[in-house]
DNA sequence: ATATCACCTGGAGTTAACTCCAGGTCAAGT
DNA sequence: ACTTGACCTGGAGTTAACTCCAGGTGATAT
């Protein structure tokens, strides 16, 4: 797969992909013989997996270190675990934080509600 | 209260307080006679009002823009109301998206657990 | 009286995560 | 042969959101 069709596919810019396999986010992708990315099966799967983790907000240092302990093979899987461990704790306390801020926007909103409703009797009255 | 008893309150640095002060994200604090701030109660409320949409990642252009729409005093409800609904379309999207990553890293963490336990068994074997 | 300390202001510096750019290569169309 | 267009690299620039700093003031402890 081209740069191009990787960058549709999975709505990065071409700059973003080139600067994660930059700084060690994606593995190496090869080049064909004219110096061009060609991705493969293996490359997207890379990529579609740091998107969704980036989507979530996981911080690129994070999976950089995710991404170097999988290439050192099957002894780091301890290692992997424990921080996909830690990185899921630091998640599920961001959605506790934002789960409470929904309630309160929800009452907020409701109030505003009220308000709107309220200001357009005013308004009623006074055209009568 | 002083800004030192607001910053440990919060939990946000005293920079940050003047700062968020600076931008406009919270109205202007009154200073007593020798020029220093003197957080009332309402301005805590803005302070704690802030800094729980700011933990679950509003944009402070956002903010700002809500808290000018509130200083203008009644005229602006509906706009606010508005403003509000959109963050929170966008606070929820963030959320799903979250939900999801969450469950894929359970997923991937249960399969490291497998690994774990079947590479210990191999050690084991190794060791009889 | 003076030293210390908390606070003030305006402005510069930092960090994370991109995003853009200049200058160069290569294959394809004309 | 020449132009065009997609892609390459290494490095510089940008944006959001702080964070730090220098130089200054006023209240308080010695």
């Amino acid at each position: 797969m081209t740069i191009a069709e990787v960058s549709e596919k999975y709505d990065l810019t071409q700059d973003t992909l080139r600067y994660y396999e930059r700084i060690g986010l994606i593995p190496h992708v090869n080049r064909n013989k004219s110096g061009i990315r060609d991705y493969t099966e293996e490359d997207c799967r890379w990529v579609e997996f740091i998107k969704c983790m980036r989507n979530a907000g996981l911080p690129i240092e994070a999976l950089i270190e995710y991404v170097t302990l999988f290439k050192q093979g099957a002894e780091t899987i301890g290692a992997r675990k424990e921080l996909l461990t830690e990185q899921r704790k630091q998640l599920i306390q961001r959605m506790v934080d934002m789960q409470k801020t929904l309630e309160r926007l929800n009452y907020k909103i409701e109030s505003y509600e009220q308000s709107v409703v309220k200001k357009e009797k005013e308004l009623k009255r006074a055209e009568e």
